[in-house]
DNA sequence: CAGGGGTGAT
DNA sequence: ATCACCC
């Protein structure tokens, strides 16, 4: 095993985070530290804010404080505030079933998500700005792990009087022994204080569970339910997770899942704690099934990973029925002129639209949806950038080429759904980027972690026959789709697999274009060009697993001093830790702690690389912007920060 | 298997 | 492109 790959191998695997499990012989993993009683394991906290679309319809509107409440989106009532839920009012329940339990109740309609969505990124904002590390779940929940920050705590200011705040799971909240327990109830602390912020500044309760995994997190923050928190103690892992009434209420076990288990005779968790693993294997694969068995046990090493801005953006509309094509166009065109309001916003390019419909049948094998997508040209896409109104008619037309090759519109149809989708978002830096952007000390965006994941989990003597495997399999199941790719103009690559991308990206460099009658996948297979891509794929992963100093957990700042502070938008991104005395040759764009350990004639690559990238950084992107008069209809408002990262997290 | 969203794996 | 998961 080369050095390298050991360093990068390392940081992927978690930290230990063996949980306590109380039940008896199965293949758990082995607990990795064995002794410190709370040393090793992380602090997680999960938030859960309380009936959350009703509580931002109380927030817009005090009078609904007091009466039962309810969200409808067309004839469900998505949720309710806690009156409501008295009258036995439940979340998803029919409008009908709904009066019935309570007459008097109040329904506000809630198909159209904007403000649920705009509250939701407020409070991922809030907590970010407190601690970086954020994952969204929904629209309503946040994971947050502080173990470094709680560990920095207790080491700069040790106190001898721990205490926790709110509820701790299976006891009486004032007789715990919290100093057996600094860090979950140094946890408890930041999570109240946390809660208290998203109230102070935003005006919302929450929920929160203090644990050592994101599951047990989850699963303890609905403890007690609103507007309270609750710790989970190690020692009653096995309580919690014995408290549960079914396999589906286990994060992680959705409906799927749950009926093959049904169909294996396991019921329980205990059933799925104690069934035979190979046994479980044969239906889910060797991974999923310790995955999901670990989880019965109460075990789960998943990290929390930050979110960061949408992957996608989507907007969708359901109907009784919609059967000529004037009227599909009508619905594209009003889904889409609100999409692109919200794209052009957002400020980033898509690359990628895709259409999907729900047709109707009767009695359906429950319904299920087809889509179709394309890659939007370049030419388009920055102009839904710049909000030109040319956008909307021409991704209308896009889409009905789309749905033709959903519908065949020489018989009868009938559709009960329409949604438009944006995906493949690129920032600014992913559509500037030449292939000297995989070399700057930022780490690298979203659009490009597939291939860095690849080759940082493999070894480069491996990474030959993976790539090819890969490829093969690409080619194999989607050779048809990537046919259609080619067949396009060759902007129209830009929205493959990033490996692709990395491709095309190198090409449109040295000014080679695509035959357009290329209908096989390029030169992908040479070995030449194979080989030339593993470096720099390679050097790519060096950055990306040392993540910028200020997301991880330990960087913090203080809530009070900055306060929904407005961050340089571009703050997460500036990594370079200090130095830490070491190779004195260190390229300024490499973690040197991680340089040091290089075997020397990758550090002898990443030096050169790194002296004849720099000269050429200094020079401005030939971007000329043609001429003066473009025949832009008209492009609308701000010019929309394309820049900004995370336009998505900032005050307001 | 309801509404209107999202994520990642295959 | 679909499936499975989450809210
Ligand atoms: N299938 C679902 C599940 C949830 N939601 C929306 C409505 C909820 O308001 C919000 C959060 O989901 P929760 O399950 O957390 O429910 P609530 O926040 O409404 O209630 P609770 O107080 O029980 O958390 O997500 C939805 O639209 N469709
Ligand atoms: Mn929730
Ligand atoms: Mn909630």
């Amino acid at each position: 095993c080369a050095p390298e790959l050991c360093i990068l191998l390392k940081m992927d695997e978690d930290e230990d985070d063996a949980d306590w499990d109380t039940s008896s012989g199965s293949s758990a993993p082995a607990s990795t530290g064995g002794g410190c009683s709370d040393g090793s394991r992380r602090v997680v906290l999960h938030f859960d804010l309380d009936c959350f679309y009703a509580q931002v319809e109380m927030v817009r509107n005090p009078a609904l404080r007091d009466v039962p409440l309810g969200v409808q989106q067309k004839y469900i009532v998505v949720t309710c505030n806690y009156v409501a839920r008295e009258y036995g009012v439940t979340k998803l329940m029919s409008v009908t079933a709904a009066k019935e339990k309570c007459p008097q109740l109040v329904l506000v309609k809630g198909e159209d998500l904007t403000h649920y969505r705009e509250t939701s990124y407020k409070v991922t904002e809030l907590l970010m700005s407190y601690c970086p590390l954020v994952e969204r779940l929904g629209f309503d929940e946040n994971f947050m792990d502080i173990t470094e920050i709680v560990n920095g705590k207790i080491r700069e200011a040790p106190v001898t009087d721990y205490c926790f705040s709110g509820h701790v799971y299976n006891c009486q909240a004032a007789g715990v022994r919290a100093s057996e327990y600094p860090r979950l109830a140094v946890g408890s602390q930041i999570a109240a204080e946390l809660r208290g912020a998203l109230h102070s500044r935003l005006g919302l309760t929450s929920c929160a569970g203090i644990a050592s995994s994101k599951l047990l997190a989850k699963l303890v923050s609905g403890a007690h339910k609103p507007n309270q928190q609750t710790t989970l103690l190690p020692k009653y892992t096995g309580d919690i997770i014995g408290s549960l009434t079914g396999l589906r209420q286990i994060p992680g076990i959705g409906y799927r899942t749950g009926e093959k288990l049904k169909a294996l005779g396991l019921l329980a968790v205990r059933d799925l704690q104690v069934f035979h693993l190979a046994a479980l294997a044969k239906e889910f694969g060797e991974a999923n099934a310790q995955r999901i068995q670990n989880l019965a046990h109460g075990i789960d090493e998943s990290p929390v990973t930050p979110s960061g801005p949408p992957q996608s953006l989507s907007d969708e509309d359901s109907f009784k029925e919609i059967s000529t094509v004037t009227e599909t166009v009508k619905k594209l065109e009003d889904l889409l002129t609100s999409l692109l309001e919200r794209m052009h916003k957002d400020g980033r390019q898509p690359s990628t639209f895709r259409l999907t419909i729900r047709r109707f049948s009767s009695t359906d094998r429950w319904f299920s949806r087809e889509s179709r997508q394309c890659p939007i040209p370049i030419h388009i896409g920055q102009k839904v950038i710049s909000g030109s109104s040319e956008a909307l008619p021409q991704l209308v037309s896009i889409g009905i080429k789309l749905f033709h090759k959903l519908i065949d519109t020489s018989a009868p149809f009938h559709l009960t759904l329409m949604n438009v989708c944006f995906s493949n978002l690129l920032s600014r830096r992913d559509t500037k980027g030449s292939i000297k952007s995989f070399f700057t000390a930022k780490s690298p965006s979203r659009q490009d972690k597939k291939v860095t994941r690849v080759s940082s989990s493999t070894a480069r003597n491996v990474f030959f026959f993976l790539f090819v495997f890969i490829y093969l399999f690409i080619y194999l199941f989607f050779s048809s789709l990537l046919d259609e790719i080619v067949q396009h103009k060759p902007s129209v690559l830009l929205e493959a697999v990033p490996i692709v991308r990395l491709k095309v990206v190198e090409r449109r460099h040295k000014g080679e274009m695509l035959p357009s009658q290329q209908k096989k996948i390029p030169d992908f297979l040479l070995p030449e060009h194979i080989q030339k891509e593993i470096i720099p794929t390679f050097h790519t992963a060096v950055f990306q697993h040392i993540p910028p100093v200020e997301s991880r957990p330990g960087a913090m700042c203080s809530l009070h001093d900055h306060p929904l502070s407005t961050r340089d938008t571009e703050g997460l991104n500036v990594p370079r830790p200090s130095s830490l005395g070491v190779n004195a040759a260190c390229p300024p764009n490499v973690d040197p702690r991680v340089f040091s350990e290089l075997p020397p004639d990758l550090q002898q690559e990443l030096l050169s690389e790194w002296k004849q990238q720099k000269p050429v950084l200094k020079i401005p992107s030939k971007k000329v912007v043609k001429g003066g008069s473009t025949k832009e209809k008209k492009t609308t408002g701000q010019p929309s920060q394309a820049n900004n990262l995370l336009k998505y997290f900032k005050p307001n």
